[in-house]
Order: structure tokens, then sequence, then C-alpha cells
DNA sequence: TATGAATGAGAGTTCATTCAT
DNA sequence: TATGAATGAACTCTCATTCAT
């Protein structure tokens, strides 16, 4: 418990500094300092920089891994709505974590060596939740495009570029994100929903509770 | 002459060391062994390594504007073709130019004062020129999306995440990802082409030519 | 007691690299060897050169307008005591430290922003000690001179350029300076004592005890 | 000419910077930028920094110890006018010439070498001067101090120190300080003079004119 | 668990200086 | 005379990291 919330708290503050100054840019005492904690009290929990950095991406993505999965499986074996709610549960992701999205998103080329590695693999198996999807769709038929891969890179594109610019207190609130998101997804994939499809499928369940304290944005 | 030339080596080397390493993680040292240069012989050219990654980048917006819009300007006064145009070529940018699109996307944030204020400047200038098509587009009625601003950033998005992924070498052909990439934004917007109008459209000119020395990946 | 052995070694070692090389001509790795420190440890207790020079420097001023005073306050409320013990304190403090008399009278105008303010202020408390009470030997006509700080200035002239010739290892004794230094004070202002009166003002006390190790020379 | 108004122009440029920055502080581009040159031009004039310093320091000396023997040879054989004009003509070479005699008081001690032992010569030389006078004052019983020495450096002292604070737009004038720094020298040697032959020693001819235009001030 | 003290390596930057032109 | 281009050494300062306590 204790080392838990002594590590957490570590976590929570190398995500916000790594994502205001970059892994790079980011000192360990920039990290020690958010944590209100002594430099050296960083090295009880973590062996380097890179360890810490290490730990907050690849539980990120396990935690993104296994929730997205979950809510696609709470859905019907339809690719569009598999793909509607992974697109939303994504764009929420994004939305709700922009923290730790931006981290992941850019810093993550900053792991070597094995921690790169299995960084990789996870971000591989993150990104084929989706392309599973997408090549089912196409080959039911369901959309109708040449690249499954092409397909899927720009929809998570997408989603993923709402760490660079969305902010709570903008003037697009996250259900019209969502929304649109969803929307343009589909487009992309040959189906143009209606406004009551699209309703429909907006309604569909998308869970994002149970984010860990150091991955979600409103516990910073 | 020679002035711009030792510039321009610098310039080079900084945008290669930059996207290889970052600009946190790149050190003068780097760069300077890059252009074959000694460490002070930068600082005759560049007040700062700051500066020298203000210079890269703004000079980089400037061209994109400037052959952005000549590009656009070659076509009729059609949304859609002007549409066309503006995404072939920012898609073929970030293929031809994945080194500088690295920086550009990556590190800008990097910028400080004064330099981060101008940036931003002729980031929004950048992004307004196709954000001034879709609303053009809109108001015509050719597209059919509820927010020119989301569409326009989406469509951004799925260009510029090659800078990522995109690799010469791929399996991936240019031409591949410029046709499946213009459908992609056609289809946002609403707009469905067929084959045959697909094909006219991307037969299009867009120039690419006279590209700096410092920004093209092939004058490496 | 640990810290403030680290800092009062730094201290000394600073005092020391100032006055033989210069505030400028310093370096930082000067001033750690001469600590049998590394480069960096200073950094532990001094966040810039510039600092510690302030730190010396300000310091140093603060224990002389404090024992200045207390010399002063234990004789008689006499122009002329009173003057003789100021200028003989003076006169000893520039023998027996003249490492830091060196830097705080020719270096102090190396500090910067808020720290050459503050030095300034505390610079003038101290000569305004002398300087209050030749102005009082005016006002009683003790002191026959037409401005109190043109001899004020005079008078700590000639016992600051100590720093700059006095070394004990010379054929002149501390004993003969003062003696000297006391007559020409004392003539400057119009009283030209005889060798009885001169005596009996080397005679009042002027204690030096319990200076600060790293500001006495023979703690170096 | 041509050549020796560049390198005065130059020696006027390192005046100023030696004197505001300090000769370790100062760098050949501040003085290159403060003469208007480029950097490498300081090159053919001076072979490196330090004779500059030399260069500038050497000269001043030079004509100081001329023109103040000058200044002495034109009054009668007599230790008290001889001091006098003497005192008279060096308080009015530091408030004339404060910046070249910040630096003569403070950078000479930069010197290495050679260059240093030359200088330390001619500092000997120009302090003899008024150390010859106060010694045949002291043999004709005309000064009544024990040391020679030592009251010559307390002359010396008091308008030395004048470069260090006198400024031309101060509310003392030179006149007024001439006067007063004349009676203290006097009265240091047991010699109080009456008004009226004060005001006769102080119409005693003291020529300053003639000086270098890269010592005094008023040329800069 | 946590810290204060210390370090070696390396960061960005400036330096005096050189040299071909 | 003067400059632009370049360099190696040194600078102040920050870094990630260690270790005794």
């Amino acid at each position: 418990m204790r080392s838990t919330n002594g590590r957490n708290n570590i976590l929570r503050s190398a995500r916000d500094t790594f994502a205001s100054k970059g892994f790079d840019g980011a000192s360990i005492r920039d990290i020690a300092q958010a944590a209100g904690l002594s430099l050296s009290a960083l090295y009880y929990y973590f062996p380097s920089k890179q360890e810490a950095l290490y730990e907050l991406v690849h539980t990120a993505y396990m935690w993104y891994i296994d929730h997205s999965r979950a809510v696609i499986a709470d859905v019907a074996d339809d690719p569009t709505e598999q793909l509607v709610v992974a697109v939303r549960y994504l764009a929420r992701y994004r939305m709700e974590n922009v923290s730790v999205s931006t981290v992941l998103l850019r810093d993550t080329e900053r792991l070597t060596g094995d921690n790169a590695v299995r960084v990789k693999d996870v971000q591989r198996e993150a990104r084929d939740i989706m392309g599973e999807i997408v090549q089912s769709g196409i080959d039911s038929g369901a959309f109708t495009v040449t690249s499954a891969q092409l397909a899927t890179r720009a929809i998570h594109s997408i989603c993923n570029s709402l760490s660079l610019w969305y902010r709570p207190t903008g003037d697009l609130t996250p259900d019209d994100i969502e929304r649109d998101f969803t929307q343009y997804s589909l487009r992309i994939l040959g189906i143009d929903p209606t406004k009551t499809e699209l309703d429909r499928l907006l309604d569909l369940p998308v869970n994002q509770a149970g984010m860990l304290d150091f991955i979600s944005d409103t516990k910073a």
C-alpha cells in the first residue's frame, strides 16, 4: 500500500514532468520536486529515469489494451459496433488522459534496449486491437478500404492527435469530438452513418472507469 | 554563398540530429560532428541551439506555406480539387521530408519566448490553408461535416502521422498512400469518390520541386 | 555543523582563489581544487559562483560592521578616542585579513543585480561608521576639516591600501603601521598628537578576536 | 599616423572595456565591438589581450612619470612645494583619467611574465617620485614623519582612491578635492598650512596638458 | 523509507587565437 | 589593413547517479 502510493506518486510526477518538458528535457530533480520528495528518494523506487519511463509507459499500454478489449467484448460480434467502441474508447482515453498520452506518443521512442523492444511489442498489440476489427470488417464486406493497415493508422492518427491540441477548457466538448471522430472513422471505412445510426452507435457502452491514478489527468 | 552553405550544412545536420535524438536529447557536439565541424564553429552561425531549431522550423514552415499555396493556386477554384491537392502536397511532403517533419511535429514545442510565439503564428497559418478550403467546401455544400476545425485537424493528423511510421523502404508505395489518404480525406468530408473521379483528382499536378536542401531527405 | 563546515571550507577557498586571481580570473575548478572537492560539490552549497562571492562579501561586511561598532562602543563618547579605535580596528582588519580584504575592495563590483544593491547598502553602512564619528568631531570642534566625507574617504583609503601591499613578512610591523596610520588620521583631522597622547590612544582596547574562520588569514 | 590612430582607437576601447568589466571579465570581442572593428582586426595591432593591457598600462605609467617629473621640475627645490605639485598632479590625473586609472590600479596585477616585471619597475619608479620628495623633506626637517615609505603610501592611497569614487557629476568639485587632499597630505607630513599658505601652494602651476588621447577620459 | 552529501560526465556556451583571403 | 571562418580549450553549470546514514 505505502509502497504503491510512493511509486504511484512518483509515476504521476514523472508523467507530468515528462509531458511538459519531454523525457530528455525533464531532470530527475524536476520529478522529485514535483513529487515533493528528495532526489535520492526516487532511487528507492526506480533504479533510473529510463526505468521510470518504462514503468509508466508499459503499465499505461497494458491498461489500455485490457480496457479497450473489455469494452469491445461488451458489444456484439459486429465490426461496425466493435470499431465504434474501439474508436470511442481511444478518443476518450486521449481526452481524459492527455498527460500520459503525450508521453506515450512522444517519449516512448526514448526507451532503449529491452525496454524499447518490450514496449514496441505492446504498442503493436494495442494497434492490432483495432487493426483486427478493420480487417474483419473488410473480410465481411462491411468496410470498403484497400489497406487495413492504412485505414487503421488513419483512424488511430485522428484520435491520437487529440493529445496534441485537445484541452478540457476548449470550446469543443468531448461529446462533440467523440461524435465527429466516430463519424470520420466510419466514413474512412466506407460507411456513412445516418444520424439515427450514429446516435445508436454512440449509445453503446464505453466504460472509462477504473483508470489508474497515475494515468488519469483528473487525479493529478 | 559560402555562408549559406555553411548555414545549410549545419541546419541539415541539426535536422537529422534533432530528428533522431529529439531537441533535448541532441547535443551541440552531436550536431557539430554530423556537420563535420568543430563545436564552436556552430556558434559562428547560430547564437544558440534554440536559435538553430527556430531557424530550421520557421524556414520549413514558411516554405511549406508558400509551396502549398502555390500548388493550390494551380487548380480550379473548387473546394474538392483544392482539398485534394492540399492533402496530396502535405502527404508527399511528409513522405519526402520525414526528417524535418519529425522535428516540426515533435520539437517545435521546445521553442521558448518570442521564437515560440512566432512559430505558433506560422503553424496556424499553415493549418488555415486547408482550414479555409474545408470551410469553403462546407459553405458551398460540397462537404458535409459539422465542424471545419475538427475535420481539418483529422485530415492533418492522418498526413502528419506519416512522419512517425512511413519509411521509403516499407512495402507501401508513396503512390498507394497518397491515393488512400486522398480517399480518406474526401470520405471524411462526406464525399466518396468513384474510382474514376479519384483517378482524375490524382492526376492534378502537385509539384514538389524546389525544396530547400536542408529540408529534403534526399539531399541528406 | 557538517553543512557549515562544508560551506565555510568552500568560502575560504573561494576567498583565496578570488584574492589571487580575481573573481573573473578564478574558475570554479580552481576553487573546488583549493577546497579539495569536486567541481560539482560546490553547486551543492552555492547555486552559482556569483552567489558564493555574494555570500563571502556580504558576511564579511556584516561582521566588520558589528565588530567595528562593538569596539567603538567600548571607548568613551569622545570623537578622538572613537576615531582612533575605528582606524586601528580597520587597519588591523586589513593586515590580519588581507585575503578577504582584497576581494572586498576589488571584486565587490563584480556583483550584479540585487546582490550588488544589497552589498552597496552594507558598504555604505560600513563607511558611515567612521563618517559619523568624523562628523561629530567636526560638530564638536575637535576636528578641523571642511568635508567630513572627504576626510573619511581619505582615512579609509589609507587603511584599505594595506591589502594591496602589506604582507606579514615585510619589514614594517603591524604595530608600527598602526601607530603611524593613527597619527596620519588624526593629523588629517587637524589634531597632531604628542607622543604621550598617541601612546595613550594606542593603549585603548581594540579587540580583533572572534573572527570567522573564512575571513581570517590565519585560519587559511 | 593611420597606424597610430588604429592603435589608439583600440587602446581607448580596451581601456574602457577593462575599466568596466575588469581584464578577465572583458573579452576581446567586447573590445572589438567598442572599437567598431572586427575581432581579427585587433590582432593586426596587438598579438594578444595581455599585450594590449601591457601597452596600455606601460604607456600610461611612462607618461605619468614624465609629466609628473616635469611638473615638479617647474617649482623651486623645496620639498613642500614639490610635494604639493606632485600630490596635485596625481589627484587631478585620477580625476581627469578615471578610466585608465581604474585599469592601472586594479588590472596591472593581471600582467604576467616579463610584462609584469617591467610594469612593476615603472610602478616603483612612479612611486619613488613622491617617495624621494618625502625623504628629502624628512632629511631637511621640513616633514616630521617616521617612515617615508608609509607616509608616501598614505598620500598615494588618498589620491588613488579617487578613481574608485570620484565622478565628474558628483557634488564635490575637482578644485575642492584638490585643496583638501593637498591639505591632508601636508598634515600627514606634519605641516598644517595656514589658509594663506595653502592658497599660495595651490597657485603653483600644475600643467595637465598634452595627455594622450587614449589616456584622457575626455577623449572617450 | 528517506535524505544529505558528493561525484564524474557531459551539457551549452564563450574564450583567445589563427589563418587564408 | 581588415575580415570571415574556424578551432581547441576552457568556462559555468546541470545531469543522472551513488552511498553512507
